[in-house]
DNA sequence: AAATTTATGTAAATTTTTTTCTTGATGATT
DNA sequence: AATCATCAAGAAAAAAATTTACATAAATTT
């Protein structure tokens, strides 16, 4: 399943005065171009309809209803990719912004996870005797709370830091078998990767999610690359929160995939903790 | 957004013995049933067109091609909330799925946001000589750190705690212009019900952010409402964390509208620090 | 059992989509 | 600068898909 939205902007380029006509339309109101008929498409892009067939053809797309359908299931709301400079002001707006901003980010994530490392992250993680998470400063340390918190559902030993301190002595306990999971969105935390170099030496595995190229990607055995651009203005929230945690999702679930047959039964006594303890609704998440 | 396959299900008695047949190959084999045309899928049901063409009249569709549009676009979140664990196996399917869930909350989201409780919301924040957070169990305390981490920066008093003792304590030392945010998914927390309610009693503002009419959200002044329900899949994450990010990230960013020039200072203090301590970029997003 | 309603198919009409063909524009090559 | 090649894009025709109108069969009610 190829995600045409994605297609449309890597072959943005490769299209014609006419076909990118199309793509705006389509990029500005999914919700017309995917109703529309290829008279209306073609109508409101001043082109005419084999111009239409052309342009899904060129996208990989058998016919005109084929790209309705692939447009249709690619479920991305978002009306614009690209940046809007925010003046947002009034409540609406800023739901707005903020709610479009995180699915672009998570539509960009998608482009960008790179899938072998994630498998190998994954993997390390599955078999870990003991897994560290370590971030610091607000938002990494969040993610590193996250990691444990999806981890020890799962029957693993599971322990977040984000005291810098604390995370050089811990670094300095590991055992074959630990993975350590490293934190940044900038990649320029020196002492995690001070911390990162030291538990290797002491025979770790190091997994990261970081900026690519960084400090912190360097002191790695499998670095999931994530790099995205924050927008310049600084009352915004970081959005890129939503992509780290998306990817730490995904390895959670893999791994939870992996690991099925022993990650049920804590589960399941978790579960039962909290129901017999809070009450007897139990299609609620695990843990508030 | 209209949910077809819902639809469908609930008005399956009340379709004709041919209609049947039609929504048993829609049931059975989704993937053919958007892609055929209508003659196709008409001569799979050994019905003729214009029954199919009923069909989808009956189901609230103008036209076939308009059925087939809302097929695909609850096809491809269907699949993965009906049968996602057989489904997602592999990591390239667990991206897709994991973005995919991620992005319609988000969508969901959007249509359920209610603007003027967050407007409140802002405005009691905005204004707090101190801001309390409290939540639990994982999720909702990871929610109450990320609402510290976010208001710390635009120059407000702000704690988080996840410890029910703790915060039934600090309920109780709260003053007159004090607000405590309360957070939890399935709203069932009692003791952070009962803590909310002690802090009233003590003359604090209340804001949650929990589903509405359960136990916390009595507790409270604003409540800003969230009701998404979670899929069956133990193994699969939660992605209501998403709706709770992104609802704080907007209370968040209206308090800083609100307070933008209480909120600059701060914030300039903090990158400048950030700055000279670490490295020279300063485009980075505040607070790994 | 007759009358009425409902369901469904056939065939025609309409609409939509695609194919084919042509024109005009752009650019490279001599 | 003239010629040729290539490409974009529309017009018109052809094909395909979809819907409408109508007729008949089946089911249900009286």
């Amino acid at each position: 399943m190829v995600d045409i939205i994605g297609t449309l902007q890597r072959e943005m380029d490769g299209l014609s005065r006419s076909e990118q006509r199309i793509a705006n339309i389509v990029f500005d109101d999914r919700q017309f171009a995917v109703n529309a008929s290829i008279i209306e498409l073609a109508g409101r892009a001043e082109v005419s309809p084999p111009t239409v067939t052309r342009f899904c053809r060129r996208l990989g797309c058998q016919s005109f209803s084929e790209f309705k359908v692939r447009l249709a299931q690619s479920a991305f709301i978002g009306q614009r990719y690209d940046e809007p400079q925010s003046n947002a002001s009034n409540a609406e707006e800023v739901v707005q912004t903020i709610l479009t901003r995180a699915q672009s980010v998570l539509h960009n994530l998608n482009d960008q996870l790179d899938i072998p490392s994630i498998e190998q992250a994954a993997d390390a993680i599955a078999n870990a005797k003991m897994v560290y998470a370590f971030g610091s400063g607000g938002n990494s340390s969040l993610f590193a709370g996250e990691v444990q918190n999806r981890l020890f559902r799962l029957g693993l030993r599971a322990m977040a830091t984000n005291d810098h301190s604390m995370q050089l002595m811990t670094a300095s306990t590991v055992q074959e078998g630990d993975v350590v999971v490293g934190l940044s969105i900038s990649g320029r935390n020196r002492e995690l990767s001070r911390a990162l170099e030291v538990a290797s030496g002491y025979g770790a595995k190091i997994v990261t999610i970081t900026k690519p190229q960084s400090l912190v990607a360097e002191a790695t055995d499998v670095n999931i690359p994530i790099d995205l651009q924050e927008g310049k203005d600084v009352l915004r929230p970081s959005s890129a929160r939503f992509a780290f945690l998306a990817a730490i999702d995904v390895v959670a679930h893999l791994v939870a995939i992996k690991r099925k047959d022993l990650a049920i039964e804590p589960l399941r006594r978790i579960k039962s903790q909290l129901v017999t303890f809070r009450d007897e609704d139990d299609s609620q998440p695990l843990g508030d």
